[in-house]
DNA sequence: CCGGCGTTATGCTTTCTTGTCATAACGCTC
DNA sequence: GAGCGTTATGACAAGAAAGCATAACGCCGG
């Protein structure tokens, strides 16, 4: 049995941020298109697109600058604005890990629970 | 903009126990019913049910004793072993809660964020 | 003894969210 | 201008959640 967590900021009830959101953009990065962003999370291109747009409509802000067509194709990177959420959140969940964790092992006992 | 998160244990894929499940099973302890427990937890009484029964396939063990009938119509309590999860929950919720604020305060400064 | 009450238990239908498929448009290269 | 890999978006399907309906339970008061 394993112990999961998520982690989320809300906007009057909207998810602006979350811990799987910041990875998948990410890996857009990364990977330097959404498609390959997409794939390496295990998501179908529909659904990663969405969610980075419901994230820049809530958030007011644009996360990620794509091109379609050009010499590779196009492709998507994260703005300034972008790269700080991404890097904040590895920052916090990175901690929250460890936090958590800990924890889990006190009140629980071992890495597995009863 | 709050922060919120969730933990939950998983088996195999399957959520077995999450917070919000726990204070589900909290509820219907504290008001004596299901229907009321739902009630309280804002979903319907069909919803609660399931997730209960679910709880109780995928742990192998009964959590809730609940009776059809009887002098008040009859209701639901905690078995020992759902009483056991439900303070470990809270306990492992209520540090967490206390972790995470404190690192979110450390990673985005105030209790807004950018 | 029997109908009434509030509860559990469960099937069925409707609604809504989420995932999936298909297609257009872009801009460079050959 | 055809071909490519990409973004962008509409239309549809699948699945989950919600809502509705109903049976059964066990005590009570008549």
């Amino acid at each position: 049995m394993d112990l999961h967590f998520n982690v989320w900021f809300e906007d009057d009830g909207d998810v602006v941020a979350s811990r799987w959101r910041m990875e998948l953009l990410s890996a857009v990065d990364e990977h330097g298109s959404i498609t390959a962003g997409a794939e390496a999370m295990g998501v179908p291109y529909r659904v990663a697109w969405k969610r980075i747009h419901e994230m820049e409509d809530r958030l007011g802000e644009q996360l990620i600058v794509t091109q379609a067509g050009g010499a590779d194709g196009g492709g998507a990177r994260l703005t300034t604005a972008g790269a700080v959420w991404v890097d904040r959140m590895r920052a916090f969940c990175e901690r929250a890990d460890v936090a958590l964790n800990e924890i889990s092992r006190d009140v629980f006992g071992g890495t597995t629970v009863p």
